[in-house]
Formats: structure tokens, C-alpha cells, sequence
DNA sequence: CCATTGCCATACTCATTAGATATGGATTTT
DNA sequence: AAAATCCATATCTAATGAGTATGGCAATGG
């Protein structure tokens, strides 16, 4: 069986004539006669009955008529899939972020881009610490990732940056440094502080960033507690547990009892958000979505 | 596109692996290489990695994968129901029959028969005169038919007689003539009834057959009405109207205010009940339909 | 009623291509 | 480092799809 001859075949049946619908196929009438003979005997089946002026379908070739339509159909839509999905129109892609990636305008809005120009791909987004999130990326559980890292160590992971964000220091309401909302904030002012701050194994380049900054401002931070998330970070926050320092973007989420300052430029402490994905990756929807992540991130302020 | 395509290119899926799946292919497995090469260069679309052990789909090998396996799936199905509908085990099937054929056990019982033996096969009936009947088998809107005539005229026409019933004499509940419920009635005793026979458009055999044993039996029949279905027949027979003669069947109506007594001997009277079909019919279930009506039919007492 | 026409089938040839064999190259395993 | 594994390439053969020429059969038209 060969899809030839199933396109021969409704040709035929469509002409009710062997030499009209091999003039239609571009072909002689012979070779048409043989191949239609062919698929008969192919399936021990007769097709069409021969008339002095053309051929007449039988039971068993109108059954098949329908199915074969729909066959050619089907074969069709399955090779323009293909080639869609090798575009990276269609598919599914696995998006991770951190739980403070969305919080940043940019993400939603490269993932609604993307939504757009590729609205058959399906979308799957998870949330995980930076971590898990390489790890994913590692076992194809993910095809790529906001992270907030500067780099992951290991191969096979490329990693692009996108933007960075400065800190901002997140103090609970009614508290001695928050009264001074829109002032920098000294770092050394929080040496004494209680600090709740985002778990390092969920997110070791931010933890390390702040308590290296805090070793270049001269002390110690004094961590009283690591949350799993960055908004459980705040939540502990505004429950008055300690101080934190966050990106800028989670100031966004306005949260009742935290007050937010911005940092002294000196030492400088920015959350970078990064894209992470592999740096062999054969999803072509992967591939898509990262040029235009990184597109959409040249063009930020 | 080939068929033979996608079958080598699911095997290569299945096992991701060119050589094996060539062993499992009966072929080579340079052939294969170039098979599925071929296919990538067809579609535009890499469908495999090569891997130092092996090959490895891509996303739009994935997605062509689905479509690949379900597209063999309805291929073969097609070539299954083109073969069964070329065995007759599959398809439509149109019957006729006249109004009074029903009413014998030997028609719903054959169909019945059909029904289970042909399950595939969608029966349609329909009710109509034996004129009509033949005249929509010439037509194609009907493939087989019961009818009550001998033979009908005109060629293309092939009719198999199947059995043939006593006529009985249907009296009005009360008439003189219908005191004698279980006794042979003479002919001659209706030669001054009124009598209601079926209309001899839609029925000419039967009613010539009545008119000329009427005529043996010396007399010319009085006919007053004639109606357009057996049972109407009945129905006018049980208002009063008159009497009629119908087949023996249709005694099982035991419709209230008719009587029904068997005629004697002589001259015979008898409704045969015949199957007509097409002389050159190419519809297989139609075949299969009379094969089985003849079969049981001379199994009949 | 015979000649013509239209259409499909058959016979044969040619061109294409699927498949076989041999071999090379890359990478992993031992 | 050698062996093994597996895919790719090159070349040849065989199968087959397509083309040309022709015959046969039934319907149509004088």
C-alpha cells in the first residue's frame, strides 16, 4: 500500500474515468490503469467496475473513497505539524521561574509576547527554587528558566542575562529605619538586624550575593530564618521575625506592614535575573522563546 | 510521502536505534539511512539526532510520530472495511417489501437472520406496492424486495420464488358467510359479495390471480373498493364494506370485526411471496441477502 | 447494420529508485 | 590504544513506476 495509490485512486473515483484523471494527474492512462489493477489486487478487492465509457465505483471502493480522503487529509495536517513543531510554532514548552521572577514585569510580559506569536505552543509554567530549576532544565523537565543566579556551575547549561535589578531593603512597618521611606539605606544599618532572607539552597547566587555585600559593608549578616520563597520572605517580614532585602520588582506587591528602601549605591547588591536553558537543546519552541527573551531584553531601559 | 515512509520512520522511533529497526524492517541499514533521510529532506525537518549510540527524536519527530502511528492505524482500517464491504459484511442495504409480506413469519425472520449475521450491514426498509417496488430496484433506490407477483415484466429483473400461502377468505364479523369459522368456503359463495381487494396497481399478480380463479370458478368477482394496503383491505373488510381474499398471514392480525375462512381446494387460490432483486447486482450485501433468503427458504415446511 | 468513436487493457521499453554490499568515520567501551 | 558500535557514503543491482504502441470491446451515429 503506498499513498500513490490512494491518490490515484480518488482521482479516479472523482473522474469516474481512468484517462481523464490521469490527464489530471499528469500522467498516461496506462500506468493509471496498472496501479489502480495494483491496489486491487493489493487488496484482493475490485474498486471500480469498467464501463465501455469509464469506470464505476463499486461498494467496497465508495467505503474506501471515504477513507481515503480523510487518510490524504490527515497526512497532510500530520507533515505541516512537523514542520510547524521544527518551527517552533507549535509544541510544548516548559517555562521554570522563581517564585520572585514573576514579580518583575518583564517576565510576564516576554511570556504574553511569546503567547502571541506562538499560540500553539503550549505553555507550562513552574515555579521552583533556581536549584531545582537548573536541575530541570538538566533533566528536560523544564526547557527553560528566570533564574536568579549569576551562573550555574556545571555543563551543559547556557545561561543569558537579562537584566539586573537593584535591591531593596524590606523592613517591617513601624520599625526605627523604616520611617525614612525613599532614603538609601546604609547597609552597615542593618548589621545588627534580624535578617530573614531566601533559602540559600533554593537560591545560592542572591543569598550569596547579600551576605557578600554585607562582608564588604564590614560585618556578618545575622540570619534568623531562611524562607522557601520570596514572598513567604516578605510574609515573615511584615509578621516583624527581621529585615530582608529583595529585588526592587517585589515592591510590587505592596504588602501590608513591609516598607521598602532603597540601598546605598555603595556596596552595589543587584538581583540579577537571568534565562537559563540548555546549551544543546533540540525544542525548537525552546530556541524560539530564548531569541525572544533576550530580544525583549536588550530593548529595556 | 510515501506510507513506506512513516512505517520505516516509526520503526526508527520505536526503536531509536537505525540498525535494529532495519533488522526488524527485514532491510539493510544503509537503506534505511537514506529512507528516513530522504524523508527529512521531503518534510524540510529534521526528524532524528544522530547520537554516536543511535538516534533521537526531535520535538518534530515527537509530534510526527503521533500522527505517523495513528495514520497506519486508519490505513489499515480503511483496507479492513473496503474488504468487508466487498464481502457484503458491510454497508447499507435497502429492502422493500409489500404491505402484506410482513405479516408472514418468514420475512422479519430472515431479516432478523441478516441482522445478525451482517451487523456492519444498516438495514433500511420500506413499505410499497410490488410496482413500485420493482420499479425502485431498477432504479437503485432499493437493492432487494419482497414481493407478492409471479414475474414481473421487463428484464434486469431477477425474481426468486420463496413459498407460497393459502388464500383466505376475510368476512365481515356477522356476515351469513362467516358462521362457519374453520370450514372451507367455496369461491362460488362470494360471487354475489361485494368485495374489497388490494389496489391492483400496487399489486397486479395477486390481484389478477383472484380475478382469474374467480373466473375459473364461473363467475366475475364484484369488486366495490379496492385499497391501497392489505391492511387497509382489512380495515374495509371489518367496517362492513365487503369481503376480501388475503393471504393466509395476515389472519395473524386477528383484527376485531373480521372473520377468516380458508377456500376450498378448487379452484387454487394461492399468494406466492417472491424476492426480487437486480439480475446484475453489485451490491455485495444485496447478494449475500438473497443467498440467505433462498437458503431458508428451502428449509421452509 | 456497419463504421466510428471512446475508453480501458495489454505488451513492451525506459527511467527511477529502493535495496544490497562494501567501506569509512566518529564515538564510546574495554 | 584497540575494539566495538553505529551511522553515513559510495556503488551496484533489482524492482517498479511511467511512457509508447496497440488491441479489444461496447456504445453511438449515420
Amino acid at each position: 500500500m503506498d499513498l500513490r495509490h490512494l491518490r490515484y485512486f480518488v482521482t479516479v473515483a472523482e473522474e469516474g474515468h481512468i484517462t481523464r484523471a490521469a490527464e489530471r494527474l499528469g500522467i498516461q492512462q496506462p500506468p493509471l490503469s496498472q496501479q489502480i489493477r495494483a491496489l486491487e489486487e493489493e487488496l484482493e478487492v475490485q474498486l471500480f467496475r469498467r464501463k465501455p465509457r469509464g469506470v464505476e465505483m463499486t461498494e467496497a471502493g465508495k467505503a474506501l473513497l471515504v477513507d481515503a480522503r480523510r487518510i490524504l487529509d490527515e497526512v497532510e495536517g500530520a507533515l505541516s505539524r512537523a514542520k510547524r513543531t521544527a518551527r517552533g510554532e507549535q509544541g510544548r514548552l516548559e517555562v521554570g521561574f522563581t517564585s520572585s521572577a514573576p514579580f518583575h514585569p518583564f517576565v510576564p510580559r516576554v511570556i504574553r509576547l511569546f503567547r502571541e506569536n506562538h499560540p500553539k505552543v503550549s505553555l507550562v509554567l513552574e515555579e521552583s527554587g533556581t536549584s531545582n530549576l537548573v536541575a530541570a532544565l538538566r533533566a528536560e523537565r523544564l526547557d527553560v528558566a528566570f533564574i536568579r543566579s549569576a551562573m550555574p556551575k556545571g555543563e551543559g547549561i547556557r545561561v543569558y542575562p537579562l537584566l539586573d535589578e537593584e535591591m531593596f531593603a524590606a523592613l517591617p512597618k513601624g520599625h526605627p529605619l523604616a520611617r525614612a521611606r525613599n532614603e538609601h539605606l546604609k547597609l552597615t544599618y542593618l548589621a545588627a538586624e534580624p535578617l530573614v532572607l531566601y533559602r540559600r539552597a533554593s537560591g545560592p547566587g542572591l543569598h550569596d550575593g547579600i551576605v557578600a555585600a554585607c562582608r564588604t559593608a564590614g560585618f556578618n549578616p545575622r540570619i534568623v530564618q531562611e524562607a522557601p520563597r520570596i514572598t513567604s520572605t516578605l510574609n515573615l517580614v511584615a509578621a516583624g521575625l527581621g529585615a530582608s532585602l529583595v529585588p526592587e520588582s517585589l515592591r510590587r506587591m505592596r504588602l501590608e506592614g513591609v516598607v521598602f528602601r532603597p540601598l546605598a549605591p555603595r556596596p552595589r547588591l543587584v538581583a540579577p535575573l537571568r534565562l537559563a536553558c540548555r546549551s544543546v537543546d533540540h525544542v525548537p519552541a525552546a530556541q524560539r522563546f530564548v531569541a525572544l527573551v533576550r530580544r525583549e531584553a536588550k530593548v529595556l531601559p
